[in-house]
DNA sequence: CCACAATACGGAGACTGTCTCCGGTTTAGC
DNA sequence: GCTAAACCGGAGACAGTCTCCGTATTGTGG
């Protein structure tokens, strides 16, 4: 937190500006453009949002693993509608996804545009990226998970982080700030493995350090 | 798994030898040294026991996330039997653990012994090192929670393997073979990470990859 | 504007897993 | 053998997940 603050304060673009190129929206129901006949009844975006905006407050405030149905009776549904409208936890964490999959990719864009030395830029991307998924405790693993298995709902937004984060090294890579053969998607897990690993812990501990051997060993000697 | 044994098939020593200086044992009821009036009871031992091996078996197959009361029903004994020997999941776990923190610390002082290049010697304790730590699916996140909280029942057995990779980087530190500033600790928190993830994902992913990269950023360049 | 089919709601409850309490049993020491 | 201490185990309270289906709401065609 204090150090996503930090990170942040240092290369803060205007924020939610950049467009981002991949999927996004995606939101309720319009998931597959065709075969899409009916928009949604005005009730069920009513309550759609609604368990949503709960969600986001409880799972910040207690974690990802947090009670569905409490968060269903906190909305003020039952959980049968919950459970409708997002049939597993994954898809309710992915649906709050989309609050930060934009501004990761933003934040790999601002990085890059920052044309700060490679190790400034690796380091300050990779503390943005990490202060975004590690907002409601627990993400930051179920991240990880997701991130190789295109069978979980998250996999969508998983690639569009990583596709970010392929962009801030290829970008490095052609400068030829990089070691040759430093793959991207690695790179992602590593980091995301960082995340875990300081959401996990109990102790409030300090990711800088863990990152700093990272791009230490990836950045070009 | 594989490249578990790949890495043990590269070093291994004596197995089961080297004696370790931690604490190690502290089995059944003698956590304490003193205080310990009475020995524990004959049917509790034989009980405490069959638990233990139930466990070791179900945790094996189905992960450290396994209902407790089946490995009690397994283990033929109710769940108030497996309530009291381990108040807690992780109390269960813990002495699980036993089986691997002496192979570990062995494992270590083995990897000294080789005198390989600082690199291989790492990428071999590396490997296995997690290869331990992630025979029972969702052990490697349960360590990194306990590394840092010293009121987990797992610290202790933690702070055994810390130690074990404490030796290892002090060794090479002396050598001469690190980069100035490397923190054991540190070094050990990102290698759990690579477990934990390697762990968690769904594809059965290499870890050899990011333990490259771990490696290239603490040796001397 | 109203009827009515399609759609969505929500809560009762089945199911699973955690953990406790306590009457009954086993053990160890005499 | 006898007794007190230690231990057993299962009934059951509790919490969370998830489903089924009778009821209510919506929006559309007449």
């Amino acid at each position: 937190m204090t150090s996503s603050e930090t990170g942040r304060a240092m290369l803060d673009p205007s924020p939610g500006t950049i467009g981002v190129q991949g999927d996004s929206a995606g939101g309720p129901r319009q998931q597959s453009p065709e075969k899409s006949p009916r928009p949604m009844r005005a009730d069920a975006k009513r309550n759609y949002d609604k368990i949503l905006a709960t969600a986001r407050i409880v799972f910040t405030e207690r974690g990802t693993d947090s009670s569905l149905d409490e968060i269903a009776k906190r909305a003020g549904v039952g959980p049968g509608t919950l459970y409708r409208h997002f049939p597993t936890r994954e898809a309710l964490v992915d649906a709050l996804m989309q609050d930060w999959t934009d501004r990761v990719a933003a934040d790999a864009d601002a990085a890059i545009a920052t044309g700060l030395p490679a190790r400034e830029m690796l380091l300050g991307w990779f503390e943005h990226f990490i202060g975004h998924i590690t907002l409601h405790r627990g993400a930051a693993s179920k991240i990880c998970a997701a991130m190789d298995d295109p069978a979980s709902p998250m996999y969508r937004k998983c690639r569009v982080m990583g596709d970010a984060n392929r962009r801030v090294i290829d970008h490095l890579d052609q400068a030829g700030d990089l070691r040759p053969g430093v793959d991207a998607a690695n790179v992602m897990r590593l980091v995301s493995g960082v995340a875990s690993v300081a959401d996990t812990s109990h102790a409030e501990l300090d990711v800088r350090p863990m990152l700093e051997v990272v791009v230490d060993g990836i950045v070009h000697t």
